[in-house]
DNA sequence: TTTAATTTTTAGCCTTGTCTAAAAATAAAT
DNA sequence: ATTTATTTTTAGACAAGGCTAAAAATTAAA
């Protein structure tokens, strides 16, 4: 039902709120969908009309259940085609967003759920990105991840160290790591899999080196709005 | 480059002008889009303009070089995503049109001829129409295809049998077919592979039952517009 | 707290694609 | 050869999206 352009808007929107619920600006939203705050605006004012955002006048939006779940629907459509194209089509991981950007406009659930199957059911994106399940929501990250391959944006806690060695626990101290730190991945660096990370809620940012994301377990700190993909909605 | 609307506009103009390099009406075009004659009449003008069709006011439009190079390529992609929705995805041959609708505007030439490898170069989609190649002709039918499996709209010509039983030759004659004979498939019914066949220039169309398409060996017998696809434009 | 800077919205215009109703051209029929 | 019927085009409107320039509201700064 949403037209081509309506959907881009509300995964811009959906992208900036970001976990976090508050408010999106409406300069933000323009800056992410290329078009000036003037048309967005416009825009911003038909989301609303069609249920699909809250709009505060002069204050933002924040997106609905009915938008959050399209928006959702949109991501999970542009990241499963991220995935096949790599894994079947041979594209690297950096070829791939603008092509999926068209893909993920073809709305059809039946498509969708069977592409999902065709691919395994895969919890990420080429870039490390968890992918929505047919319900909307996240799925369940596989309880103790590596966090080298752990999606962003998720709370996670470390619960254990691949290799127990000496030399890596003390590195550990001086990175102020211990089982029970809490953190979020921020930005995953394609060079060499380095990720950005921000402990607990501090404000800082922080890199780690490939070798320290590869040998760290972690796991969900926040399970609740995860539910794990129910088989009634699964195709086949 | 073209919009969702232009090329479901040129795809149907390819369509109703099939083979035959004459115009095609307006009413003929706005039927096959779904829209009203005057809409179709204004979007005549507008591919006119863009110089992918000629139009002769009042006598209607015909395909220009790149219009139909456009509306071929948008038949590649359609029908390759018909395969894959059908070999990859599980879909019925009868559930993919809709789908490959959409899918078939999505415009990138590194997606479109990687799907191609991904499917193995296919020459037939699942309703056993043609497949145009990256070079935006038909590719060139295997020489001795069955009828049973030769796509529509080409000028064959009979080179042979399978069984060459009495029975089978005598009933040969009956319909009036022999080595030699030329003939276009027009239609094939899906329930049982019947199919619905022009013979040489003749007007009347003739049913031929699966046992006889599945028994005859065709070639093509104008392999004028035919060219094999060029091992230089295919991907990897 | 009043002025300055920034953000958001409104106003007005444009393009694409669509429609209905009416006019013009072509084709058919008496 | 005219009238009748059909097809095509034009005229005029509308909705979606987009832009620029200007006005209004909010936020920041002096």
């Amino acid at each position: 039902m949403p037209t081509v352009s309506v959907e881009n808007y509300l995964k811009a929107i959906l992208h900036l709120q970001d976990g976090d619920g508050d408010r999106v600006s409406t300069t933000a939203v323009a800056e992410k969908v290329g078009a000036t705050p003037a048309s967005t605006s416009a825009m911003m004012t038909r989301l609303g009309d069609r249920g699909w955002v809250e709009h505060e006048r002069y204050y933002g939006v924040r997106l609905t259940e009915k938008g959050q779940r399209l928006a959702m629907d949109i991501l999970r459509r542009h990241r499963l085609w991220e995935r096949f194209l790599v894994d079947h089509l041979g594209f690297e991981w950096d070829q791939v967003h603008e092509i999926a950007e068209e893909l993920e406009h073809v709305d059809s659930v039946e498509l969708t759920n069977r592409l999902d199957a065709f691919l395994g059911f895969p919890k990420l994106d080429p870039h490390g990105d968890a992918i929505p399940g047919p319900n909307g929501r996240f799925r369940s990250v596989a309880a103790r991840t590596l966090l080298a391959e752990a999606p962003r944006n998720l709370d996670l806690v470390v619960v254990g160290v691949v290799d127990g060695g000496d030399a890596f626990l003390r590195h550990l101290g001086v990175l102020g790591i211990e089982l029970g730190s809490r953190l979020t991945v921020i930005e995953r660096h394609a060079f060499d899999g380095s990720l950005v990370v921000r402990f607990d809620n501090s404000e800082e940012q922080q890199l780690l080196a490939p070798g320290v994301c590869e040998r760290l377990w972690v796991d969900q700190s926040n399970p609740s709005p995860v539910i794990v993909f129910p088989e009634s909605e699964s195709p086949n």
